[in-house]
RNA sequence: GCCCUCGUGGUGAAAUUGGUAGACACAAAGGACUUAAAAUCCUUGCCGCUUGCGGAGUGCCAGUUCGAGUCUGGCCGAGGGCACCA
């Protein structure tokens, strides 16, 4: 039997499609649209395994799709720009541009290996011009809006390396690179108004109902809107400041005041800027490390001023005012009134410096001598120890009452405030979109006007320098703009401006004019479905949905401002982990099983391995597979069927060697069953039996519904299930014009899987329209017979097979008759019986 | 600490609105073919008597129901997100 040679064969079928431009998108105004999108790459080196599932994913759907007959647009570009090509081009001594694009051209020939159907006359990548001219324009458009800003903020630096670096370079409040103790500054930046739109990006998440439900949860987190007011306290003190304002949302509180705290970064600080003892403070803060877990246990420490704050509600009162390291400055109004009877936080701060506790929430099984101790009461309750509040409900109740009466004292105000900050986008980088600002000698900000766009990038710079190398080019820093000499701003734009708006850019990439045509993006948007990891859950998705909304800003005419309208994340690819004796990571290709025991391949086989739990594939873990490795061995239909094998595809999925195999050999099985079918001779043409097409039929149900549903593991269950039915069946069969026809219909649902071994098959059918799926026929889904499931008390005894319409009274008589039941039956009367038609029947005794 | 999700064989997992639990695969054991191996095919899968049949069984404990993997309440465990957010 002449083996599939998936070498050839899927190389011919990728070139027929190439020639073809078969994935070719193009405006049809009478056909139904379908944006198919997976978060386009970073190009890193070569594709990894999580990019051959997401795009597997991708590309089902894609084809899926088409053949339903829609219009289908599936784009790839590059997420270009990017820190690590500004580091391996220092590390090889190249520069990041040839980096980047040697990177491009090899994944792009391995993601054509795996026979994506993507329309690559629209490849874009946001390292070059073309791209990122549009995006300074846009940056442009914004800061016209009022939407961009600037302002001073901290930055993590590193002071031997002189860079700015982001979170994840910082381990234990240290520079990854040089270990250098990392240091607070403040530097000026962008930012663009992404609070503006809190309300609307909280709100909007909820018509976004095909969205997966935890990556909104996480959105409304990040969001994170909370109910109460602001609180004017009165203070004494010698300083020129009459009051200071807090936000909180349990003003019915406000009777537990004990003090205030304040941040250290507060306006008020100022006025301390020379006293010793607060900078010795300040530096203390500073100390505490920016890990999650240092600043979840650090201790509460103070500094306590001469301030004094006046209760609003009780002006005989007077509490001290501190600094305080767990206030932010960035949230509310950077000072907080401490109540510690009912804030844990609170508490632990006035524990420890000797600050009254008054419980005002009474819990509703204690009484008027309710007292705190080591733990804060946060439930609900009667106001009491609170003068004209006491007795109100708490906390429906109490808050709202409570704020009426600031509100007519002119002490307070209702507000919402929100956890979202605006988005720095300045980047002290070299590799990113060149922000198009100038600042002239007076220090005022000069735009770049749109004629002179795009600002490019200078090549061939020095990178080995310390900071910014945009810093050290002095001939592309000096610009005269009106006639008057500026220096360019030197910061580069986040990359996730870049990926904010790439799916407009796709909409229109032969349009060099503008970064989109708003007819173009009018037909092809919304992202229909939107693909890619859960780890762009908030930022990304958050971003992106910011961005169309800040374009559309005061825009009469745009588009719905929500880009993706469902989004499916998927999961990511594990493989098991291996140490040897000295702890080093081993990869699975030095590895090799025996007996059910793993081994040392270059070992003598004496020295075992430490099998480690299945993680995800990473290279500092050397549990990788290289998918080029895998195709080249098996094929890409063999991959594109295991990668979407065993686990649904939103949970992680195990890489197996074993399975891995198991599909190749299915690929094989079916090309001889294949080779059977067509050479088969058959001599009766009338049919006689219903069962191939019935099965046939059924099929192509369960499956569309599997793909509509993303339950692609199921599928493949379903492709085994055609495999073994065909290969048991097929001496059954009798008519081959009827064998024929209902395999075509097989050969088209496998295809969006297995693109190349189907048109290989529908070619040697000569099928015509390869690309339509097939319709169910409904008259092959309506069984005759069924079988009956008898329940005695809710116990399954036995099956029984009846015509479908069958009456409930000639079914019992035909149970009273069978052998089987009467055991369980005899000598009893049935008190009840309930028929579930065609299923099922409970026969209580 | 708060929020979300999930617990089904040795493993990955299936299972319309509550209606045959374990589809489909991986691994294992036994068998067939073979001089042998590989490949392929078949059988088994928890407990009891052992053709067959009966029992238990979807993390644990209750509840609703003729009937619960699925619904409700409580508990236990795992994973993920946020993290001094006032």
């Amino acid at each position: 039997m002449e083996r599939y040679n998936f070498k050839v064969i899927e190389k011919k079928w990728q070139t027929f499609w190439e020639k073809n431009q078969t994935f070719k998108a193009s405006i049809k105004k009478d056909k139904k649209k379908f944006y198919c999108l997976e978060m386009f790459p970073y190009p890193s080196g070569k594709i990894h395994m999580g990019h051959v599932r997401n795009y597997t994913i991708g590309d089902v759907l894609a084809r899926y799709k088409s053949m339903q007959g829609f219009n289908v647009l599936h784009p790839m570009g590059w997420d270009s720009f990017g820190m690590p090509a500004e580091n391996a081009a220092r590390q090889n001594n190249l520069d990041p541009k040839t980096w980047t694009e040697e990177n491009i051209k090899t994944m792009k020939s391995q993601l054509k290996q795996l026979g994506l159907s993507v329309d690559w006359n629209r490849e874009i990548s946001t390292c070059s011009e073309d791209y990122y001219k549009h995006q300074q324009s846009f940056f442009l458009d914004l800061l016209d809006k009022g939407l961009v800003y600037r302002k001073e903020n901290y930055v993590n630096w590193d002071p031997v390396d002189e860079t700015v670096l982001a979170n994840e370079q910082v381990i234990d409040g240290k520079g990854w690179r040089s270990g250098a103790v990392v240091e607070r500054k403040k530097l000026n930046q962008w930012f663009f108004s992404i609070t503006k739109f809190s309300s609307d990006l909280l709100d909007s998440l909820e018509k976004l109902s095909k969205w997966p439900n935890k990556v909104k949860v996480m959105q409304k987190n990040w969001i994170g809107k909370s109910f109460g007011c602001e609180v004017n306290f009165d203070i004494k003190s010698s300083l020129p400041v009459k009051t200071i304002k807090c936000f909180t949302t349990r003003p019915d509180t406000l009777f537990g005041f004990s003090f205030l705290a304040l941040s250290i970064d507060h306006p008020l600080s100022d006025f301390f800027k020379k006293d010793v003892e607060f900078i010795k403070f300040k530096n203390e803060c500073g100390k505490t490390g920016t890990t999650e877990a240092s600043i979840a246990n650090a201790e509460k420490i103070g500094f306590k001023t001469n301030i004094k704050a006046i209760n609003p509600l009780d002006v005989t009162k007077e509490v001290p005012v501190y600094f305080a390291n767990f206030v932010l400055m960035d949230y509310g109004f950077g000072a907080v009134f401490g109540c510690p009877a009912h804030d844990q936080r609170d508490l632990d701060f006035a524990l420890k410096y000797k600050l009254k506790v008054l419980p005002v929430v009474c819990p509703p099984n204690e009484g008027d001598n309710f007292k705190i101790t080591k733990e804060a009461y946060t439930g609900p309750g009667k106001i009491f120890n609170s003068q004209f509040l006491n007795g109100l409900n708490c906390p429906d109740e109490s808050i709202l009452k409570t704020i009426e009466i600031l509100e007519q004292k002119k002490i307070g105000k209702q507000k919402i405030n929100f956890r979202l900050k605006d988005w720095g986008v300045s980047r002290q980088r070299y590799w990113g979109c060149p922000i198009p600002i100038a600042y002239n000698n007076r220090g005022e900000v000069v735009k770049i006007p749109k004629k002179d766009l795009p600002v490019k990038l200078p090549e061939n710079i020095k990178l080995e320098v310390k900071g910014n190398p945009l810093e050290h080019q002095k001939n592309w820093k000096e610009v005269i703009i009106n006639g008057e000499k500026c220096i360019r701003e030197t910061d580069t734009l986040d990359t996730f401006v870049d990926s904010s708006w790439y799916f407009l850019r796709f909409c229109s990439t032969e349009n060099t004019n503008v970064g989109f045509d708003l007819d173009d993006v009018k037909y092809w948007m919304p992202v229909d479905q939107y693909i890619g990891g859960v780890e762009h859950a908030i930022l990304h998705l958050l971003y992106s949905r910011f961005f169309t909304r800040a374009l559309g800003f005061n825009e009469k005419n745009f588009i719905n401002l929500e880009p993706f309208e469902g989004l499916f994340t998927q999961g990511m690819v594990c493989h098991e982990t291996y140490k040897d004796s000295k702890d080093n990571w081993l990869s699975p290709d030095e590895v090799e099983s025996k007996d059910g025991k793993i081994y040392y391949k270059k070992n003598d086989t004496s020295e075992s391995v430490k099998v480690g739990s299945s993680e995800s594939m990473s290279k500092s873990k050397k549990n990788t597979i290289d998918p080029e490795n895998i195709i080249n061995n098996y094929g890409a239909d063999a991959v594109r069927f295991f990668i979407l094998s065993d686990s649904p595809p939103e949970k992680d999925i195990q890489w197996s060697e074993q399975g891995m195999i198991s599909s190749y050999k299915f690929v094989q099985k079916f090309w001889s069953l294949h080779k059977i079918i067509i050479s088969l001779e058959l001599k009766n043409d009338i049919n006689q039996s219903e069962d191939i097409d019935i099965f046939t039929n059924q099929m192509i149900d369960k499956i569309t519904k599997n793909l509509e549903n993303f339950h692609y593991n199921v599928i493949i269950a379903n492709l085994h299930e055609i495999y073994n039915f065909l290969s048991k069946n097929l001496k059954k069969i009798d008519s081959k014009k009827n064998l024929l026809s209902n395999y075509e219909k097989i050969l088209k649902i496998i295809s969006p899987v297995m693109p190349h071994l189907t048109n290989e098959c529908l070619n040697e059918l000569n099928a015509k329209d390869r690309n339509e799926w097939p319709k169910v026929n409904k008259k092959f889904l309506k069984k005759v017979n069924f079988d009956v499931v008898i329940q005695v008390n809710g116990k399954k005894r036995d099956l029984m097979n009846f015509n479908k319409d069958i009456n409930e009274q000639d079914l019992l008589f035909e149970i009273k008759n069978n052998q089987k039941l009467s055991k369980f039956l005899k000598d009893k009367e049935i008190k009840k019986s309930i028929y579930i038609k065609n299923k099922l029947i409970n026969l209580i005794i």
